[in-house]
DNA sequence: TTTATTTACGCAACCGTTTTCGTGCTTTTG
DNA sequence: CAAAAGCACGAAAACGGTTGCGTAAATAAA
């Protein structure tokens, strides 16, 4: 038996293949009665257009590219969820890449875009990424691109992102008003302007309570899990060590309690800890840990909703606009949540 | 400016369309000289061929659809993260679809594949498949698919799996040497055939150490958080309760934390636990958790890369054949880990 | 009844590549 | 030196749909 494709079903219905088209898409052009006899007939045969005939004649593939860091991160797969739920409902598929926070990656991965595989991308930009022309590239090639949660402020498209300064405002606040004289930043290297907006929220809340700001207590880790916990180490021996932390990244955060574990150092009474984090065992962590968590479902969601309103349009003009949905804390034990008078 | 074809380069270049196709192609009927000058214009206009075309025309897409019930988990992240490590390598897309457990969901994502879309497709089947006619249609259109964590026994094709039944036995008998008389299942409603291998192992265990079997110990959970809550608060209430618990699944691990703590219930005095998870928290938990870590990462590159290799033969045969990688117990606090001699 | 309009469909170009086959030209071989 | 072989390239037919336009018949309007 050879190939079933659109010919096959004009042939048995003796027609010709632009009415069998015409029809299977619901065109005026075709009356009810020609219509139900392809339908039926396509639906008897099992037949299923193939996508890359109609991308490559209607230059639109249905298809999004949804490009992150990694995807073993509670943040990032939730996003995916929220992604993935949007497009299924208008009927669009996701092409996930992974960068693995290296620019070549992105740059590469971005760079194969440019052919039209995808209508649309969704970005969270690598670490690495200290330069757009990549992204610039790319959008001047009519594929617009939407930003979620890393950004990157010089590229004019739509951003949806959390409130990142004020949740560490937040957070530090939350820290001092716990009884936090010397509260530490637990930050990453690389160009996030999410964890230079998180640094500034922490400053304003120091600031704000008469703390001087301490460079000392700011804790550049790396990928490296080993380099991290011998810095964590050493700034929690010393003698002017923090007595609490917020840490602007999830994946840190167990560092700190592996840390505190072999020190022995008690949480929350010797160091408080609160975390940007999503883990959805935060709660069981000993002891639970408070974080602030982003809406990662609701960011992705709207990534992809607003990416795909876009594409629907006819000329579709994005806007260079930042689209915030708040995180929110959650307290747990890993602070003392003395009773703060709002 | 129009479109960057490669009908743009053949005039550039004073060249037919075939003869710039053969060089990008690396032909080796067109002259090293020609196919320089050919490359040196591509480069320089950036010209990325459309792959849709190329799709069309081949036949095939170099991509593969990657449909998982779930990707807010561990060992499904962590899986993803393998598939893309070989995808990216060997020059594969990867799309991705989720089942959120719905059979209908799956029939209709594998429904879609049959148009093509994909030429190789990695699978776990959702909790409620139960009839594998769809997968087996897909498979008779000549699209390979590869079954991974999840497979379905009646289909004859490649399933990569970890040693369910062996980690079941070897967790139970941890539970058992380690002083529990009463040991628990947690399972969960569905047809998946890990769930009976993994309950298969815990049964041999009980029967080596003559302790008898108690359907009353299978503990049943679904996907309502609200149910496994009360089903679990019950069953740990009972006088005759579980003094330990296999959990079968690693969302399910965390609810017994929260009945423990709401009950008093002092883990591993009055309960040990020991939990199929891969989630790399598992060690911060209170009190930090005995797993069997699955090798999700390999399991998911072990997976794409049989897939891969059998697209890339001309005539792939997909062999029915398991391919076993074992996983790993790794006790920590949640049992009490009395010195196993062997 | 004549003319205008609508209806329902077919023709053929087109989307951008790939690939088979054919064709001059040059080189080798007996 | 003629025939065979090799080389480098072009013409054109795919791949499987979509869509603008043309047209005959049916219906409506004048």
């Amino acid at each position: 038996m050879d190939k079933l494709t659109i010919k096959t079903l004009a042939k048995e219905l003796q027609l010709s293949v632009s009415s069998v088209s015409k029809a299977l898409r619901d065109s005026h052009e075709i009356s009810a009665e020609t219509k139900q006899r392809v339908l039926a007939l396509a639906d008897k045969l099992n037949y299923t257009p193939n996508p890359y005939a109609s991308s490559l004649r209607k230059r639109k593939s249905k298809t999004i590219g949804v490009v992150i860091p990694e995807v073993v991160n509670s943040f990032f797969s939730q996003a995916i969820n929220g992604i993935e739920y949007v497009a299924k409902q208008k009927g669009y598929h996701v092409l996930i890449y992974l960068t693995h926070e290296d620019f070549e990656n992105e740059k590469a991965i971005l760079k194969d875009f440019e052919s039209g595989r995808v209508d649309g991308v969704l970005l969270s930009v690598s670490r690495q990424t200290t330069d757009c022309t990549h992204i610039q590239e790319l959008i001047d090639k009519d594929v617009p691109v939407v930003f979620f949660d890393r950004v990157f402020n010089e590229v004019k498209t739509v951003k949806v992102i959390t409130n990142d300064f004020e949740s560490a405002y937040l957070a530090t606040k939350h820290l001092i008003t716990s009884g936090c004289k010397n509260p530490g930043f637990l930050s990453i290297i690389g160009n996030l302007n999410i964890i230079s907006r998180r640094l500034d929220g922490y400053k304003k809340a120091l600031q704000e309570h008469d703390i001087k700001f301490n460079d000392n207590n700011i804790i550049n880790c790396t990928t490296d899990w080993e380099h991290n916990y011998k810095l964590l180490s050493k700034k929690l021996k010393a003698a002017k060590r923090p007595d609490g932390i917020l840490s602007s990244i999830e994946n840190l955060s167990v560092i700190i309690y592996k840390v505190c574990e072999d020190l022995k150092l008690k949480i929350p009474a010797d160091l408080q800890i609160i975390s940007f984090s999503n883990l959805d065992t935060a709660s069981f962590l000993n002891p639970p840990l408070t974080t602030i968590t982003q809406p990662a479902y609701e960011i992705g969601q709207t990534a992809a909703a607003t990416l795909v309103k876009a594409l629907e349009k006819k000329n579709f003009i994005i806007m260079d606009e930042n689209i915030i949905i708040p995180s929110v804390l959650i307290p747990r034990k890993s602070t003392k949540n003395k009773s703060s008078h709002k």
